[in-house]
DNA sequence: TTTATTGTTGTACGATCGTGCAATAACATG
DNA sequence: CATGTTATTGCACGATCGTACAACAATAAA
């Protein structure tokens, strides 16, 4: 978890990059309200000044720690995919599986996605990175039903109903462990893709 | 929305209640991190000491908006289900088709949600209280779900999921609008619950 | 070695933060 | 009206906030 300690002068997608890993971790440990500039600055071992000249201010920082995690967890369910083989259903199965899972189940995680939201009501840029970045979302869940064969008129439901499923899960994975186990996560997301396949013929 | 003047000199209960209300007005308008003490009590039409006055911190302050916001949302189902009769999958899917309607889905209730889920990783205390809660909301739709007849053994799963989905949809529809309707969001929670009950015989 | 470039530091500034506390004002009681 | 109670105010305090900027230091080019 400890970064090894970066040169003095580092390149500059580098420092970048520690800087949104040190957002993350103090997001993660302290909450939203204890992240300030100089918190991260400290946690990422430089100067307050040096995150003013890589980013406009503190919530860029934090749309930009976002977007990594977005990628972060994108790649990690894609290399769960890819390991699935290329039955559609397995490969929806492990998508999903991958969801309850680390790197992707995490409080740390979490705390970077509530740190998010909460600017998404009061600044319009960022209501649409999220939208954005949730239509994509959405969109990777419909492109693996329609090879499921879900029947065309019912993708656009069932991609939502899917994704509020695992969102609704992981969410409350997250903030409550002791309520219920990954494993069972995983049987009810699955019992639900079950529900939402074509009837066999 | 906008609160009647109160008297200078209001009963405890009174101005204990101005202040929660308050305090959702502001975390709906300017987020999280626009929610200090002096911004809620100029909301309120008071000074900032009152605040200390009523409660221990700000944290305290959130923590009794979301606790009242949750009763809120209690008596809004219950109001909900009972106009629903006696027929135990009517109440339900009055249950679940109140979730996504006003006052349940609302911008502003999402805003206290977000700010007390913040607290959440930091606060021991704080998360018990939202284990608690959660685990009301939980017994209440085994409680109907029961009613249904779903078997026992598959009670606990059956109110899981169902959480997830209502809790997901939720989430989603208030975050972005435009993405999905409330009545789509009642479509598939409805579809969910056919999913859930027993086979007819 | 000298020069140019630029990543980085350290600090100072004004604003705002949460909180404590004495003074004040409104109401109840006599 | 006088008096006690307490809701409420208003301000001051120290701490911390985000940002700006001049000085510094490390590297590459000449």
């Amino acid at each position: 978890m400890t970064t090894a300690p970066i040169p003095r002068r580092a390149e500059p997608d580098v420092r970048r990059q520690s800087l949104i890993a040190a957002c993350a971790r103090v997001l993660a440990r302290e909450g939203a309200a204890g992240t300030s500039v100089r918190v991260i600055a400290r946690e990422a071992g430089v100067s307050p000044g040096l995150i003013t000249h890589y980013f406009t201010g503190i919530e860029a920082l934090i749309a930009a720690t976002y977007a990594d995690v977005d990628q972060t967890v994108r790649a990690a369910m894609e290399v769960a995919v890819a390991a699935a083989g290329t039955d559609p259903r397995a490969r929806l199965d492990a998508f999903v599986t991958a969801s309850f899972a680390p790197p992707i189940a995490d409080r740390a995680l979490l705390a970077t996605w509530i740190a998010f939201w909460s600017l998404v009501s009061a600044r319009a840029d960022i209501a649409r990175q999220h939208d954005d970045q949730y239509a994509a979302y959405r969109a990777r869940l419909t492109e693996m039903l329609d090879a499921c064969g879900v029947a065309p008129d019912r993708l656009r439901l069932a991609s939502i109903t899917l994704a509020a499923v695992v969102d609704g899960l992981w969410l409350e994975l997250c903030l409550s462990p002791g309520c219920f186990s990954a494993q069972e996560a995983g049987v009810i997301a699955r019992a639900q893709i079950d529900s939402l396949m074509p009837p066999p013929k």
